[in-house]
DNA sequence: ATGATGTTTCAGAATATTCCGAAATAAGGA
DNA sequence: TCCTTATTTCGGAATATTCTGAAACATCAT
């Protein structure tokens, strides 16, 4: 795969990215580059493209594949893998969503309960500490609960019930503060 | 600050967290400290409490404020500065997704502006292909302008919009899938 | 000023993460 | 089966991050 100036540049910024959201650089590339590539490549050419060892690339591959980013797919006369992106951005996000809350929500929640529970033999801990704690536990469960009601909507409703959020939002915004012409620094719509 | 058994186990807990959130262990510990705590507490005593460098806990607690997660406070009669956690959750979880849209998105955004106006001149690039990195591009624009709609609601309006959308979430999920008794579990699709 | 107290900066040590490459494992076709 | 090709595992090298302790800096009361 050869790869013009902007793809290089794509996929490079793309590694950057990838670290500030909780993915590696390799990972994060290797999904910049099946995302503009926009076809199936095999892992040998991935890992030539971006001029990584063969291994890491199959373990990023695993990785992005536990994301749920990219598919395996075949092609008829080659014995090997070959893998393609997502390109729908709306179901990536949701996947990468998806992961988030079951690798940072989820085990937090976890662990607050068990704070909980054992706060109850804890006689040096005062009322409200616990009572701050779990609030915290609540706030996470519910936050969660929510997102899981949310996602399982169907994408059209999605988009309408954020339309609304943002209809609710610009009336709210006008009503707040009828003095201010053009609202926030960086005019955007 | 003498820490009771459960109260050392949330903060141990919390640093675990923060990692996987992208903060460091230290910043994460603190901040749950001074969740837990309740009470403003000096830098040396932060310090004292989770055995850190005072050094380490100065810089963390400037971290920590640029995420607006704690704010300064004095006390009478003692020079030192003390610092309390921000305990309203709704308002911390706004702060961090604040910075995170700010550390994680905009960026993001900057970069494939940039790729997209490169591409003008990369005659080796395909259309498709910077039709799909212009299509990642107002993806995130999109995403990051009703974000920022959102955000400025009052939290009452923005917790009226969230049953809202968990409502038709279960009408929904109701009218999709008669069969099912109850939802949930872990059955992830 | 001077000293007492508190805070920040910074170079390098300690630690954790990422990555490579060799070796082991799997899977297909002859 | 045995050979060929594809993939994964894993120890340790390379790299990046975090943390420490000492020194520099700031602030205030005397």
């Amino acid at each position: 795969m050869q790869l013009s100036p902007v793809m290089e540049s794509f996929v490079l910024h793309w590694g950057e990215m990838g670290s500030r959201w909780g993915l590696n650089r390799t990972v994060a590339q290797i999904y910049a580059l099946l995302y503009v590539a926009g076809k199936p490549l095999p892992a040998d050419e991935i890992a030539g493209t971006l001029k990584v060892a063969r291994s890491n690339v199959s373990t990023s591959i695993r990785e992005l594949q536990s994301w749920g980013l990219i598919a395996r797919t075949h092609a008829i006369g080659d014995r090997r893998d070959h893998f393609v992106a997502e390109t729908d951005l709306w179901t990536a996000a949701a996947r990468v969503a998806d992961a988030r809350k079951r690798r940072e929500i989820d085990p937090a929640i976890e662990a607050l309960a068990g704070c909980l529970s054992d706060a109850r033999t804890d006689d040096a801990i005062g009322k409200d500490a616990v009572a701050r704690i779990r609030s915290m536990h609540d706030f996470l469960e519910a936050a969660g609960g929510w997102y899981e009601d949310v996602r399982e909507l169907p994408q059209s409703k999605l988009e309408t019930l954020m339309k609304m959020g943002a209809k609710v939002a610009r009336l709210e915004a006008r009503a707040r503060k009828p003095k201010k012409k053009k609202k926030k620094g960086k005019g955007r719509r």
